[in-house]
DNA sequence: TTGAGATAGTAAAACGTTTTATGAAGAAAC
DNA sequence: GTTTCTTCATAAAACGTTTTACTATCTCAA
């Protein structure tokens, strides 16, 4: 069963290839077709099943009505959901989304970008890693809009939409030293990346600011890509070897991590020992006790990436840069 | 900065666009093409970055090196961690993976069909939702390769991936029975897709084979795409009106669900009250206590998956029609 | 009666590849 | 010295669209 072409249907409404193309893009009142033509060849169109090669008409007009969406991994809660709110959202403007994970991986990155370089994506929109900045610069000069998010890359000039990590950091320390803890720890990854930078800088920060002395003994810095076994092991000899009353988990995944490491030990959460995970996740809700958690705003990162992305591809003109930080809230449970 | 094209690099090494071309494509031998031409040309390739356009050559040959991947909801973790697998070996072979939602929806999912077919996806991945079977068929007319992997849709000729969800239902049931439960509730949702059948048959099954009276009012069906407070409200009174000491929960969301039910309800799960939940998640190893849970072989799916499409693809006759169904664990914690 | 707009439509180029068919030059065979 | 292979390479068609530039006819005013 060969695919229709539009050539079969200006053959089977005797009229030029020309006049249905026109009216498959709306043009036809423009290009001044007749009503009688229109309605002829929309129902040709729509008994036939016609539908356009997708693959011919990029190639023609040069995009693609796809956004290329460039994460970390799919299969991190924060990032799927993102993903399927932004999709959502594309969907509705009649664009595509097409994503692929980089696992963190710079390599990995740069391949994808090529793969959506060389499939004509109209845009992009990437929670970018580390030493990816001139492969995004060449994206830019190439006049297409790229979207930052989650995690910032001062050096580039492009748009961005993220929580304000540093100060939901610095809210959930100081909410630690108001209970009256003093030995507060952090765990937090050794990517070296802005978000988990700025919730580091927001940890010290409300240390100094509230006269609690910062000591890098209870900085723990896990190794990005290991065995959660050893995760849990460094974990453990933190919770044993320093007297912690409090700690505050850059990411949702050491959060699990963490509260399985606690399990083990048969440490309590609670009056004594303050738990506060970075990233909201089902479990620290139904978690006994339950875990206070700083909820990134999700609905709200999304809405604006598609809204700047959106309003980028229409614009002809660059449009002066937008560094949107949004709050985080502080979920205490 | 114009994009080079297959043109400027023929230009450039002072040869025809076609010898580029079977250079590219690792035909300069078959083709009797020079030594010394080969390596000017690829040196030329390679300091200048040329890059082929994919839509051109998907044009030109029909195919695209991208499977499409149609699943339910990215957010949820079973399909997200399903799909990062998918794609991490789908990708070491040189295939891109586009994915989307269905949100359950039988015309998304039409829509999303057409999507990739008008953008001449190589082979289809779905978990597919009732009411598609038509359009599946006439992928299949086209001779293109479908898996379909989570849920069967019997009816239709292709291959298919899944868990064994008649047998893991049943041997929950039996572990409750063995336990000495009398009353075990069913808590499953309406929609019509064949692996939701199965739980539930597998379910009936079990009691009838121990002598357990089959009771309608311990199965509660929920409304697929109901607000969670509302789930959270039925599944409150039936836990309240039966005495019941046992509940199979038949997804994961719906566990997580029932969970807060419970939690709401201050009713303890233990040795009294049992509960297994369908697809394991996170939140069940660290709840306290732990949750039994049913986990799919994820691993296993992906792979065979993966497997199964890529020798569709590589085979010029349509291959027999395989059925996997792979065991699923009870992990009883 | 002319000519200036409208109106209704089309032919053909272009997008960047792959692939088929063809050919030129030299070597080998007769 | 013609024929027949090899070897090395290319021209041009094709994939299915969009878009530019063009033509032909009609209408209406002066």
């Amino acid at each position: 069963m060969k695919t229709l072409s539009i050539k079969d249907i200006a053959v089977k409404a005797g009229v030029s290839i020309t006049t249905v193309s026109f009216i498959i893009n709306g043009k036809a009142k423009e290009k001044s077709i007749s009503e009688a033509v229109i309605k002829k060849v929309e129902e040709i169109i729509k008994e036939s099943g016609y539908k356009p090669n997708q693959i011919a008409r990029s190639l023609r007009t040069g995009n693609s009505n796809i956004i290329g969406l460039i994460i970390e991994d799919i299969s991190n809660s924060f990032f799927s959901r993102i993903a399927r709110l932004i999709e959502d959202k594309a969907y509705k403007k009649g664009y595509k989304i097409i994503y692929s994970s980089t696992e963190n991986n710079v390599e990995k990155a740069k391949e994808l970008i090529n793969m959506f370089k060389s499939r004509k994506v109209d845009g992009y929109i990437i929670s970018p890693t580390k030493g990816i900045e001139d492969d995004i610069k060449v994206l830019l000069a190439d006049n297409k809009p790229v979207i930052l998010f989650d995690r910032n890359l001062s050096e580039l000039e492009t748009h961005y939409v993220g929580a304000d990590h540093f100060k939901a950091s610095y809210q959930s320390i100081e909410s630690f030293i108001k209970k009256g803890k003093k030995k507060i720890a952090l765990v937090t990854t050794d990517i070296d990346v802005e978000q988990i930078i700025e919730r580091f800088e927001g940890y010290k920060q409300a240390l100094v600011d509230h006269n609690v002395d910062f000591n890098d003994g209870l900085v723990l810095k896990i190794h990005f890509n290991q065995d959660e076994s050893e995760t849990i092991a460094q974990m453990k000899s933190l919770f044993l070897a320093q007297d912690i009353d409090a700690v505050l988990f850059a990411t949702n995944y050491l959060a699990i991590s963490g509260l399985k490491a606690l399990k083990q030990l048969d440490k309590q959460i609670g009056d004594n020992f303050s738990v506060i995970a970075y990233d909201d996740h089902e479990v620290f809700e139904l978690h006994t006790p339950s875990i206070s958690a700083v909820q990134q705003p999700l609905e709200e990162i999304a809405e604006t990436v598609i809204q700047l992305i959106l309003s980028q591809l229409s614009s002809k003109t660059k449009l002066e840069n937008q560094k949107v930080i949004i709050p985080a809230k502080l979920i205490e449970r």
